[in-house]
DNA sequence: TTTTGAGTTGTTCGA
DNA sequence: GTCGAACAACTCAAA
């Protein structure tokens, strides 16, 4: 079919959902042709695409309602479908009659082969397919060493990500609209993204508002008054330290080249949050680092990059399991963690690697039991990051830790958590202990827990484990498994 | 090709 | 209380 003024052109939003900086949405309107955008909820790839976890579901839900009220504003419909992405789009392509189809390109595994397939349904159809960079600061396919293989090593990925330059400007939200034809769209309460019996979203309801404008504001808001002192304060879950874009992020509400832009043009008018800047530009790098890695290792989150730890002695622990996901190990700052979790969909990223190493070293528990329940629970549960932190902290990952590196949960608290502020928060029953104590009740008199309202092993558990045996449990695993 | 330097996030122990 | 050393060996990237 050919580009004939009336003939409409279908946007296919993915995880880019947003109005600015979308490439796909800018050279469509652009076009001056009437636009019909779709989502699609692609269940049936499930090979190609790891499902959603729950928590994830519920943030989709809110970040489509959003970008449907977006649109809406500009006359615009949302049109919602379910389906294996090929037969959608070349079915819907064809009933409005559609001259061309736009998306931003993928670079998580198997969408490559996703978007073959639509190439080729559209081909069949003689609709044409304009597809755009993906989101990503840095291409994978373009950051290669000199064998062919992506970096693996963090700082000199980064190195190279930075010599590269400035990555494009992003572009702004398109000013005008033409609406296509009406479509029938599925209706989003039928997906059952969110949860009814039981509803355990409140929490998330009350920490969050999904959407582009509400990552804008935050971003716009963390730049102007959280960013100095970031790279010391992101460390304290205490604070309000971080930008907690991530969510935002990982749904595509907001574009890394966005968060690049304004990050460097913050530090260019205030020069004294010019290092705080840089610091939190290289946390996007670490998104970018871990969706290469993945780029490379479709199986990052079954497979040990290490094949030395094939052979770990991991322990099959139910109970200690469900301690730790239901943050009952006796141990406040992975407690207070794991809660958080549950109750808001995030955990402040220091504490992410110390129940992630609590897990993995001190109940000897495999990581993709950890990988796992952070996807199903986590509303930023990325493809790339969430498999490739809990490797780098089981130490099984491309950059590993020293094999030593045992998080020791006490002095994690009392370093990062001085006051006790945060661990009050999520674990109110220890909230009457002075901070001297409050990071190891255990320690304290009888006298002293009396005070505090707190009977160890009733009112909160006595710890789950010894650290001082489990560290040594720990180093005499990894020893073992170095040398076979 | 070979060599060299380095690798996000730590803890413990003994002086 | 503070401080430095020790805790392995290996892989990766770049010179």
């Amino acid at each position: 079919m050919t580009d004939q003024p009336g003939s409409p052109v279908l946007v296919w939003f993915r995880d880019d959902l947003r109005l600015s900086d979308h490439p796909a949405l800018h050279a469509a309107a652009n076009s001056g042709a009437p636009l019909v955008c779709v989502y699609v909820l692609d269940e049936d790839s499930s090979l190609r695409r790891r499902p959603l976890g729950d928590a994830s579901r519920w943030w989709l839900a809110q970040s489509l309602r959003s970008l449907q009220a977006s649109l809406a504003k500009r006359g615009q419909a949302l049109v919602l479908r379910k389906g294996p992405a090929a037969g959608v789009i070349s079915g819907l392509a064809q009933d409005i009659q559609a001259s061309a189809v736009h998306w931003i390109e993928s670079d998580i595994p198997g969408q490559a082969s996703v978007e073959q397939q639509v190439r080729t349904g559209l081909e069949k159809i003689g609709v044409s397919a304009n597809s755009f960079p993906s989101d990503l600061l840095v291409r994978p396919a373009s950051l290669r060493n000199k064998d062919g293989r992506g970096l693996r090593v963090f700082t000199p990925f980064w190195k190279r990500v930075l010599s590269m330059g400035d990555p494009p400007q992003p572009l702004p939200a398109p000013k005008k609209l033409k609406p296509g034809p009406e479509v029938a769209s599925d209706d989003l309460a039928s997906w059952n993204l969110e949860p009814t019996h039981p509803d355990w979203a409140s929490g998330l309801r009350e920490t969050w508002v999904a959407g582009e404008s509400a990552a804008q504001e935050r971003l716009h808001d963390f730049l102007e008054n959280g960013i100095k002192g970031y790279a010391s304060l992101r460390d304290r879950p205490d604070r309000d330290g971080t930008s907690r874009l991530s969510p935002h992020l990982r749904f595509g509400e907001i574009s890394p080249r966005q968060v690049w832009h304004a990050a460097n043009f913050a530090a260019a008018q205030k020069p004294a949050i010019a290092s705080d800047a840089g610091k939190f530009l290289s946390e996007l790098g670490w998104r970018d680092f871990s969706r290469h890695l993945l780029f490379d290792r479709p199986d990052l989150a079954e497979e040990n990059l290490q094949t030395s730890f094939d052979a770990f002695p991991w322990r099959h622990d139910a109970k200690a399991l469900r301690a730790w996901q239901r943050g009952q190990t006796g141990y406040p700052i992975v407690d207070a963690g794991m809660r958080e979790l549950w109750h808001t969909g995030v955990m402040h990223n220091r504490v992410r690697m110390v129940v992630a190493s609590f897990l993995v070293k001190h109940l000897l528990i495999d990581w993709r039991h950890g990988e796992k329940w952070f996807w199903d629970t986590l509303v930023d549960a990325d493809p790339g990051s969430n498999p490739a932190s809990w490797q780098w902290v089981a130490g099984s990952g491309a950059d590993a830790a020293p094999y030593f590196r045992v998080f020791n949960p006490v002095l994690q608290g009392e370093k990062f958590d001085p006051d006790g502020v945060y661990v009050s928060k999520w674990v109110p029953e220890l909230a009457r202990l002075p901070a001297k104590l409050i990071h190891q009740p255990w320690q304290a008199a009888p006298m002293e827990l009396a005070a505090a309202g707190i009977t160890l092993g009733r009112t909160y558990p006595e710890p789950i484990v010894d650290h001082k045996a489990a560290r040594a449990r720990a180093l005499a695993a990894y020893a073992k498994t170095r040398t076979s």
